[in-house]
RNA sequence: CGGGGCGUGGCGCAGCUUGGUAGCGCGGGUGCUUUGGGAGCACUAGGUCGCAGGUUCGAAUCCUGUCGCCCCGACCA
């Protein structure tokens, strides 16, 4: 490609400034991107081409691993996503589905995932075990009306995605399909030139049993995650378990009563009072509205060192109940407070809280479903809320299992906490952009949909499925976050728009027209993805342009031309060499062999 | 949805407090000079000041409403 002719390059001098991360900047000065509107952006052709590297290498691994692709379509009828009982949780209240009507009425939703459609056409054109396993992916872009769009590609609203989707005749074989799909996922990573980790996870709203993430460590990251040093063990904070500190022990106290003005939070508590969080147990009051219009409302109690899980909360909510759960908020608002409570002292609530307390009018279940983390469930003697504005209490010899607590871990593991009893090693936190997640469905879908096949004995069955996710555009952004320094980006060579950037000092000169055009069409009879800038621009423009845009390997054509000598300049380790012309195609294959 | 900020040429911004008909830097175009690290000089094109209404002789500026965007949070995968 020539730059004046078919690649105008775009790039800008100051950072719109819309950018916040140094990904999402870089992106904008590079002309990599444009935004159209909030979290939706335009790629530009120096973009596609990373997006086309990188689709090709995930491509060319899940095809060695027997794969089919193909493409869905992006317009879903409602009444699919209502068969797989979706459509409510994804269209309703916050839901992250686009949705709209056709002329005659019918509702349709954008794709935010396919498990429905590919369920559907998996279920007609699989019949038999004879046709198993089998697994389907396309490259598409997927629409997610995200509440807060931020960061550029990192969460948009229109997004590329590969999604794949696998067939099986049994748990084992899914089980064995999904361990596969996790090593081709680390191959994909690598080939991408990206660091990443595989982290246990939640598998959220998809839904299914087993879940993992694969994630680029980056300080921009929006998801936490803990990790040992060893690397026996890493998940996803939302997932992660450990063993909580040991709580400092409480000296007992003379009166019940603790006077606690205006103390609403455990740290104003622990500095007027002299106590340690971990005496303390603090309890948080949620709403949970399922489905079925029920309306819940939760009493979760935990350690005052501790933070609570919502995601763990959520999923042992929704566990316990025959309705699907849809929403969980936390309860703070005084309006809703007034309306559904009675005589409800919020910021001093003990674990002991009366059901009386739940008005008879509200429409609310009139009994708390009361929680106690695995971190305050052997407290019996710990301060907490009086049910009395500002008071505590002394509670000793309090047993949780008498007012009927559910037990379980709905705890934030954190830095510093023992992964097991047995073992010494010890949580780490760092952050991370979460660029593929795999998971094991079950028959979660076959069973709503009916997708059933003929199993050796005969017999209908339904699928077993598992789903796998990769975020195109989101590795190619990830991909800087790992890779730029204070002039621009520093594509690894394997997902660069260019391989190498061929820079004329000056164009205008004949001599160093002709070897450009000589280096030029030498390297594209060879197959290397070249660029040559023939601007007729000053030589520091060109180099700027070169490195923001972070081409891995500049041939720079200058004094040296009537000597047949050129330079040869690596952007990520700085080298930079002087060599003739004819030997620089065999220096250009060595040197970049090794990094593929 | 709550909190904060911002909408002025392609990009970055000033002007608004105290109303008088829009300016700077970068970028674009033309010419001359320059030519290995975002050049210099000269000329030049380009803006219904987010939108609507109001106050006023007169509004980018004041008032009301509205839309949009960005950031933090709630939330979400």
């Amino acid at each position: 490609m020539r730059v004046t002719t078919s690649f105008p390059l775009g790039t800008l001098r100051d950072t719109p400034s819309e950018a916040d991360i140094i990904s999402h900047k870089l992106l904008l000065r590079g002309g990599y991107i444009r935004r159209i509107n909030s979290g939706i952006y335009a790629y530009m052709p120096i973009m596609l081409r990373v997006i086309e590297k990188i689709s090709k290498i995930i491509e060319d691994e899940l095809n060695n691993n027997g794969c089919t692709k193909l493409l869905l379509p992006q317009l879903h009828p409602a009444d699919l996503w209502k068969r797989s009982e979706r459509w409510e949780a994804y269209t309703a209240g916050e839901g992250i589905m686009f949705n709209l009507k056709d002329r005659q009425g019918k509702e349709f939703g954008l794709g935010p995932t396919h498990e429905e459609v590919i369920t559907i056409i998996a279920s007609e054109i699989i019949n038999s075990y004879k046709q198993l396993p089998q697994c389907f992916y396309q490259i598409q872009t997927k629409f997610r009306d995200e509440i807060r769009p931020r960061f550029g590609l990192m969460r948009s609203r229109e997004f590329i995605m590969k999604d794949g989707y696998s067939f099986h005749s049994s748990k084992e074989d899914l089980a064995l399909f999904y361990e596969k799909m996790g090593k081709a996922y680390e191959k994909i990573f690598k080939n991408c030139g990206l660091q990443a980790v595989g982290v246990e996870a939640d598998s959220g709203a998809i839904g299914g049993a087993s879940s993992k993430e694969f994630m680029v460590t980056a300080d921009a990251g929006e998801d936490s995650i803990l990790f040992t040093e060893s690397g026996s063990y890493a998940a996803n904070i939302e997932k992660a378990v450990s063993i909580p500190s040991e709580p400092v022990e409480l000296e007992t106290y003379r009166s019940e009563l603790l006077e606690t003005p205006n103390q609403k939070t455990v740290f104003d508590i622990c500095k007027k009072n002299n106590l340690d969080p971990s005496q303390i147990i603090k309890v948080v009051i949620f709403l949970a509205k399922f489905e079925d219009k029920t309306n819940l409302p939760i009493l979760a109690c935990i350690r005052g060192d501790q933070q609570i899980n919502e995601v763990k909360l959520f999923n042992l909510i929704n566990l316990k109940h025959s309705s699907s759960l849809i929403n969980l908020d936390i309860i703070e608002n005084k309006s809703i407070v007034e309306k559904n409570l009675v005589d409800f002292p919020l910021g001093f609530i003990g674990p002991d809280i009366d059901n009386k307390n739940i008005k008879v009018n509200s429409n609310w279940n009139k009994k708390w479903f009361r929680i106690v983390d695995n971190s305050a469930k052997n407290l019996s003697t710990f301060i907490s809320g009086g049910n009395k504005i500002n008071f505590h209490k002394v509670f000793k010899k309090y047993s949780f299992e008498e007012e009927e607590f559910l037990t379980a871990d709905i705890r934030n593991a954190k830095q510093g906490d023992k992964i097991n009893a047995e073992s010494n090693e010890v949580l780490k936190e760092k952050r991370g952009i979460e660029i593929g997640h795999i998971f094991q469905l079950g028959q979660k879908y076959s069973a709503k949909l009916n997708a059933k096949f003929s199993d050796k004995d005969g017999k209908l069955k339904n699928l077993w499925m598992g789903c796998y996710g990769i975020g195109v555009t989101r590795i190619a952004q990830a991909a800087i976050e790992q890779n730029y320094d204070d002039k621009g980006i520093c594509w690894p060579i394997q997902i660069a728009p260019f391989e190498v950037i061929i820079i004329p000092t000056n164009f205008k000169d004949p001599l160093q027209m002709e070897l450009s055009n000589e280096i030029y069409n030498n390297f594209k009879d060879n197959n290397i993805d070249i660029l040559l800038d023939d601007r007729d621009e000053r030589a520091g423009v060109k180099f700027k342009d070169a490195e923001l845009i972070g081409i891995p390997f500049q041939i720079i054509i200058g004094r040296d031309s009537i000597n047949k000598e050129i330079e040869f300049i690596s952007r990520s380790n700085k080298s930079k060499i002087k060599i003739a012309s004819n030997k620089l195609l065999e220096t250009f294959i060595s040197e970049t062999k090794a990094m593929y």
